[in-house]
DNA sequence: CTCAGAAATGTTATAAGGTAACATCGTGCG
DNA sequence: CGCACGATGTTACCTTATAACATTTCTGAG
């Protein structure tokens, strides 16, 4: 058996949820196809215009991450390429390193777990909604939120890297559906 | 030797970092013993009076926790606890969960770590700036970042039930110092 | 072309953070 | 007393992430 080697309770984990009603999820509404063909020609154009190399493990490792619009943990992606080759840990994080350098996913700090950026180009700072059943995630418009965080950081002579701004909750189906308690 | 014992390289942790210039740092700059004092009297004051129990452990590892203004491993806070007594992770966690419930502490998810609450007797949602350097954090003032976020949460029928606020960067000590490269 | 340096990847091992599950203890109450 | 409940003890394990070093692949200068 090959090391580094998924337990049964991450295998097979990938876009398995604890949530009651994925019936209604936005992943389940739309041609999903599409999503990740955007994302990779995106990807593409990105890295081309900025000379950084998106190599095919990268781009794979990308792909794997866009299966979902759920964040995907990086051991969930390990367990997915090592169906189709040798894989160990390091692979998989200095390709989610690289592409989350380019803006290209984002890490969500709250659950260790990725997910596929849809929109690499813009620089813009990133913020979620995240919901705790089904895991779903909405991006926030960042520019009132950027611009609080900016000129509080000034006042205090900060200088700004990065920024995390991760919100939990319910999303409106799951409320819908009387998932409770915290 | 006992399990859980802890590497050398988190062995005598607490405290330092890789800052080049600690020395300025705010825990330096005051008498800290002032500040240990006010949290943990605040602490019992507030679980008081709504009936929750701060029992001894639970007191030392808040304790423990506002040894230093930085973030605090819970790992650290084990190796601490393991020199005065018998201790395996679950004691950690289970303290430092009651703490987090009771607003006493609140956990940084981009560092994995903890910082004591001056102010559990207000419900604020938090906000931190946190130097990637120095690893000190500082509070930002929330209402208006909470505002926006609500705005944006309710048009998307989200029910909050947390968020994440942490802003990475320099402070200013840290840039004055010439601390470079991200 | 070629070869040296840099970038990317492979490989092994281990660190670091966190939890499940079940046993035990202590205290207050019927 | 005896039981119910919250807190703690204990063992074992899981998940996430990185260090360190070897090897391969790419790229550009000469
Ligand atoms: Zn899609
Ligand atoms: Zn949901
Ligand atoms: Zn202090
Ligand atoms: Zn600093």
């Amino acid at each position: 058996m090959l090391p580094y080697n998924i337990s049964e309770s991450t295998k097979g984990r990938m876009k398995t949820t604890s949530c009651p009603h994925k019936k209604n999820s936005h992943t389940s509404q739309h041609d999903h196809n599409i999503c990740i063909e955007k994302a990779l020609s995106k990807a593409e154009a990105v890295c081309r215009q900025r000379g950084a190399r998106l190599t095919p493990q990268r781009r794979r490792v990308l792909e794997l991450v866009w299966q979902t619009h759920e964040p995907v943990g990086a051991y969930d992606i390990l367990a997915e390429l090592q169906k189709e080759m040798r894989a160990a840990p390091p692979t998989v994080y200095r390709a989610l390193d690289f592409l989350q350098q380019q803006g290209l996913i984002h890490r969500l700090a709250s659950l260790n777990a990725y997910v596929g950026c849809a929109t690499p180009d813009r620089a813009d700072k990133v913020a979620y909604l995240i919901c705790r059943c089904c895991k779903e995630t909405s991006p926030l418009a960042p520019q009132n939120l950027s611009s609080e965080i900016a000129a509080q950081a000034e006042r205090k002579g900060f200088q700004i890297e990065n920024q995390i701004v991760e919100v939990l909750g319910l999303c409106p189906t799951c409320q819908q559906e009387g998932v409770v308690d915290e």
